[in-house]
DNA sequence: CTCGGTTTCTGTACCGGTACAGTAGACGCT
DNA sequence: AGCGTCTACTGTACCGGTACAGAAACCGAG
């Protein structure tokens, strides 16, 4: 078995010099037509499959990848619908450029460290803690980067959906319905979990302390007090199990606020365990508009977001940081903020009684 | 703006070979750590995060990163909640191992192709034309490459689930309860759509070939032949409409088989639209058991494949095979096939009357 | 016939690392 | 002292491309 074919081993055959055979694969303008297809049908003859991307990622100092850091459980960034769908519409803004996403962990496993060790054009952070290695290797290393659900930061453009509007709006329609008793559910993995003080809520994403802020903006202003409940995770057991720590007590709340549509499944299917009526015993609201959400039953009262837009913006940003890396201009960041807005179906009502 | 920081300039900055420096980086072992400090610390001081991942791929030969090929169609493979649970299976085993996943598309669009320019240490191939052009690359490449829900070949590591099996034991099920007026629903995204011949399934991807095999093994052992619908995509709004074609008749199917659970769940649906109660009118039977499953009204009696297994099978595969090819060793192809299981539960029942 | 402008092809110098085969000195053993 | 073995570090030769600045040939206009 002979060395491995490369362009000089082309060059070598035809009897032209190896950079003609470069140009007769990556600039088709330089060199005539029949040349051209002499190279390539030579190229073809031996197995040659094109530049080599290692080297010519070297060369060119561009590598054809973009990343996207994932919270650090990728089990769970796959298990929840609205999270795919935002991957699946980045995939798809960014597939007319040539750009392939790679998938890197903020979890650091061992001695290799994707964040800092793959090979990439720029990344997507998405809802991560931005103190992470992860976040901080690809900054350090200067890559064009794109912030996604986090906190805004002067340096970098952001994509972020109005979470703090539409949990207030979100909040006031239960109000206005006459709820005065009303239960908060959050999740997030880190303790405390149960009945928690709203305060002491400050550990969760910043997306999550955004919905929390206009909950509570909403509900402040109407001189209500929220009963909070927080569970790890966010499949539908759960939440489930959360939402029992709300509803299975004598003074409970006629409605509740979820962080997301995958908890407020959980909580109807608490209900549906205890025996409560939704809505008229007992109104749900979620967040995120889930495709689930319209399906449930009854039908999900929720908060609406675009995610395929903010697919669309946030591969866009990414693409237009990069374009600016590589002419080597400055990068002027900019910040979006997506609208969310309350969609009302079936599973909010006034309270009983 | 100075240049770029290297392996060199550290050298220079500390006194010693850029050999050393890089072994600082790469080889702890090969200096004396007191020196090795001081390297890292000048490498600190200068900004300096690690080597050039693209240079690193040159020189080393290995990137870090496998590729995953979807289906053309990305937005699709992110929707569909078997699909994405595969991805964050693969990705979970293959991240203690340091190694990321890049996705790429089969769709080959303009001049860059990610499936021929990126580098990447390996690949899986799920569920695709075995003739795309994203796969004919892939191979010329000489990568290591584990087939996925395709139709095995000698050549390379294969997936697959026992479709066939399953899909029969489905069939049989329905057979057992007494259903003779059986309808089938396939779901792809080429023509024929609409009712069909069974016969002229062949575009399909290997997994429902086998399916639509197993269930006609069923079949046509009782003398029984099935009415056949098909429509395009998979989301739950295109199977309402085709099992209209089914059930929208007089003669209807007393029961359905479904290529996928998101199948079911359209025919479940397209069943309350028309008044049909399942199972006492209707039997359903789904394929996958989706999470969903188990929560639909009534919960689904499906044909069960392990998921976590899968992913688990097939990144340990491609990490087998990247091992042997980095030692140099010729790999022997390994052929998995994991079980498949009916789960009964309750669409399923005798046929009215 | 000459001259400027294309077109087409070539040579050289990188890109930023790593592999591998040294070399020099320290150490242990006889 | 002589010799083998370590440990710690270095030098050189790649890895397989691309950028860029020429050089040779060609071509129409003056």
């Amino acid at each position: 078995m002979g060395r491995r074919v490369t362009l000089q081993t082309i060059a070598d055959h035809v009897g032209v010099s190896r950079m003609t055979v470069s140009n007769a694969f990556s600039k088709p303008d330089q060199l005539s037509p029949s040349l051209r297809r002499r190279i390539l049908a030579a190229a073809d003859d031996l197995g040659y499959v094109g530049p080599d991307p290692a080297a010519r990622a070297l060369a060119r100092g561009t590598t054809g990848a973009v990343g996207i850091v994932l919270t650090s459980s990728l089990r769970f960034a796959f298990t929840d619908l609205v999270a795919t769908s935002f991957f699946g519409a980045i995939a798809e803004r960014l597939a007319p450029t040539g750009l392939a996403l790679t998938l890197l962990t903020s979890a650091d496993s061992g001695d290799v460290i994707p964040a800092r060790d793959v090979a990439l054009d720029g990344a997507l952070i998405y809802s991560c803690d931005p103190t992470s290695a992860a976040v901080d290797h690809l900054t350090r290393r200067r890559l064009p980067l794109v912030y996604v659900d986090q906190e805004p930061l002067a340096t970098v453009s952001t994509i972020n959906v109005a979470d703090r509007t539409g949990a207030r709006a979100a909040a006031r329609h239960l109000l206005d319905l006459g709820h005065r008793r009303i239960g908060l559910l959050m999740s997030g993995m880190h303790p405390p979990h149960g009945l928690i003080d709203p305060a002491d809520v400050t550990i969760d994403g910043y997306a999550a302390r955004q919905r929390l802020l206009g909950w509570c903006d909403a509900l402040s202003e109407a001189g209500v007090t929220p009963l909070v409940a927080r569970q790890p995770g966010a499949d539908p057991e759960q939440p489930r199990a959360a939402a029992r720590l709300l509803l299975d007590r004598p003074d409970r709340p006629t409605a509740v606020l979820c962080f997301s549509d995958a908890t407020a499944h959980g909580v109807l299917r608490a209900a549906v365990d205890l025996g409560i009526d939704v809505p008229r015993d007992l109104s749900v609201v979620g967040f995120d508009d889930n495709p689930l959400a319209a399906q449930l039953r009854p039908a999900l009262t929720t908060v609406h977001q675009d995610i395929e837009a903010k697919g669309e913006a946030a591969a866009a940003a990414l693409i237009a940081a990069i374009a600016d890396a590589r002419a080597g201009v400055a990068h002027v960041p900019r910040h979006h903020v997506l609208p969310a807005e309350l969609v009302i179906r079936d599973s909010a009502a006034p309270p009983p009684g």
